[in-house]
DNA sequence: GAAAATAATACAATCGATTGTATTTTATTT
DNA sequence: AAATAAAATACAATCGATTGTATTATTTTC
């Protein structure tokens, strides 16, 4: 194994003095004169020194890395949380490892595992739609590592959660369409075991009982939301349910295959059936007409959780109480809901 | 600093057995009797051992991480690099560190001292805009570290890359773009700077000229391919050149804002002006018309990135010849280029 | 059953930096 | 100039696992 690396004990040898000398002016300690300083970074920087992190991180017992597990990476928010995860983690000097649980448990297990055995000293997470207990996390606990859950987190107390009001979001999303004269709206509904989804599904029912609507459990569909199942509510709807005049969707990608379904089929949106989804990805203001959604602000999300964990991290070892921020959501309103005043046709 | 965490020197000192034979039974080495072992991993398990990665890493020169630098997370193709990345890391037993240069030379510069700092087995970089020399990659070189280039490379010899047939891409969209009756085809271009739009420039001009059309550079327009640039592009062909009739954008986002733009002042998509971007992201198949596209494969050129990767890594100390892997494009035809065939009105 | 061969385990150095304590050097005081 | 204080540097242990070599225990061979 080729190790050409200098060291502080080739830069000590070759001035004659100690390594532990070497190693405090390298980290500027005032227990170095000034002289010896300069003498130590020119012939540091002449010999192409760089500090093995590896051993600083083994001696301080300190890695400067935060862990990140997220489902998948190529969603849009994650994506976006991820962008605001690493800023924050740079400017702060941490580095970001990256995984993927790809919504497996057995996966997330593991990874979590590696993350300890690797003493990141922090770990931000979002839990995959597995994950239904949390004996996993026992792990980072016992070893003292701070966790931040975020947007998908989990209900156990004494934890540090950076969170959308999912509830408030989908209660805005709703209420809008009662607003804009829709009577049947369906749901399509995410994975109930997600207190995410859990949450949305409520926002959405409590706006339609705020408004003298009924609840109709018929008209609430289930999946796990890809744009195909988006598709085959729209299908479902169209066939089986003729009085739906306006669609919640949980997220952004099944309102968009809805939407494709519908119009497909011809069918006028907003007009006929109004549609809003949830996450203001990419796609909803491309999108014709443009989708109403909410605003998720995954940067933001990351960026809390980041600055977050590393509060918990410096609070170390005594931990802070727990802290859960949550984030007001904000509806965006688009075509896919502005529906034209009716107007007497033929006049 | 709390510290209380099982090693093996506490194994070995419950069991009275030697340190070494405790490393060696946990990594079950032939060299410790089965016997043993056993009592070794059942004294491990119950008290709650964790190996101390950094330790581990320190005395093997050998972290099993691997070091990954792109422009920013958010854009869907280096999303979904990184998803391929990650799935064949973790494969390999691999952690990933992630870091966005955000387009910036000196941020780009840093997080390679960074990763080297690090002690990273290998690294996977995609350049940034500014990144016009290479010096900061000498680091690596020096140290030993492969290196793979994905997507965005640079053109200095002796390194492994993983790209798309850039040229063949452009060639084949402008080539359909003719094929669809377009004669007078503008250019959304990037930075020259980048070989990646240079190639995609040379196909887009060499696909004209074999199909006998004049190269007129003014139909070239250079931008950063944002958004907005297609936009304001779409704008100057509408005011300045009435003869456009196709456009061949370096990207999917470009091309989007000027399809949006053109949306708005009434241009018929593909009939009056015909589109086709590059990348087939996630909203070129949502846009209406649907956007056709290249198709750039981030997930295949990541798993790609990665085995290269590895296979360099496992060749240490004596590198491999450096390769090249070029991926062929495929053509995603969609509504922005289907013409319908010329029917004379009112017949 | 003694000698040789093999298996199992122990010893000790090492990876490279950090840090508490000890020692030497320099500066200050009387 | 001697005594004291203060500054600068050296010594040595340490973080936790790995690994070449040495030693002890066991098995095989004649």
């Amino acid at each position: 194994m080729q190790t050409n690396n200098v060291t502080i004990h080739d830069i000590a040898a070759a001035l004659k003095i100690d390594s532990s000398t070497v190693s405090r002016a390298l980290n500027n300690s005032p227990r170095v004169t000034q002289k010896t300083k300069q003498r130590i970074w020119a012939k540091a920087q002449e010999m192409g020194y760089q500090r093995n992190v590896l051993a600083s991180n083994l001696r301080k017992n300190k890695t400067n890395t935060i862990g990140v597990i997220i489902p998948r990476i190529s969603r849009f928010f994650f994506s976006s949380a991820i962008e605001g995860i690493e800023e924050t983690a740079f400017e702060n000097g941490y580095n970001v490892i990256m995984c993927q649980s790809l919504e497996k448990l057995e996966r997330e297990t593991n990874l979590v595992q590696t993350l300890v055995a690797n003493r990141v000293d922090g770990i931000i997470l979002s839990i995959s739609m597995e994950t239904l207990d949390y004996e996993h996390m026992e792990l980072a606990r016992k070893n003292g590592i701070p966790t931040v859950f975020f947007d998908r987190h989990c209900d156990i107390p004494g934890n540090n959660n950076v969170l959308l009001n999912d509830y408030q979001g989908s209660f805005d999303a709703t209420d809008h369409l009662v607003s804009q004269g829709c009577r049947n709206i369906a749901h399509l509904a995410g994975p109930r075991d997600l207190k995410l989804y859990q949450n949305r599904f409520n926002g959405y029912k409590e706006a339609l009982e705020k408004n003298g609507l009924p609840f109709q459990p018929d008209l609430v569909i289930d999946s796990n939301l890809m744009e195909e199942d988006g598709a085959n509510a729209a299908q479902k709807i169209l066939e089986t349910l003729p009085q739906v005049d306006g669609i919640f969707s949980a997220n952004d990608v099944a309102a968009v295959g809805a939407m494709q379904f519908l119009k497909g089929k011809n069918i006028k949106i907003p007009d006929e059936i109004a549609i809003v989804g949830f996450s203001n990805g990419p796609t909803s203001s491309v999108i014709d007409p443009a989708l109403t959604t909410v605003d998720q602000s995954g940067k933001k999300m990351g960026r809390l959780a980041t600055e977050l964990l590393i509060k918990q991290i410096n609070a170390k070892p005594i931990p802070l109480a727990p802290e859960t921020i949550i984030l007001e959501p904000t509806l965006i309103q688009r075509d896919s809901t502005q529906k034209k005043p009716t107007i007497h046709p033929n006049t």
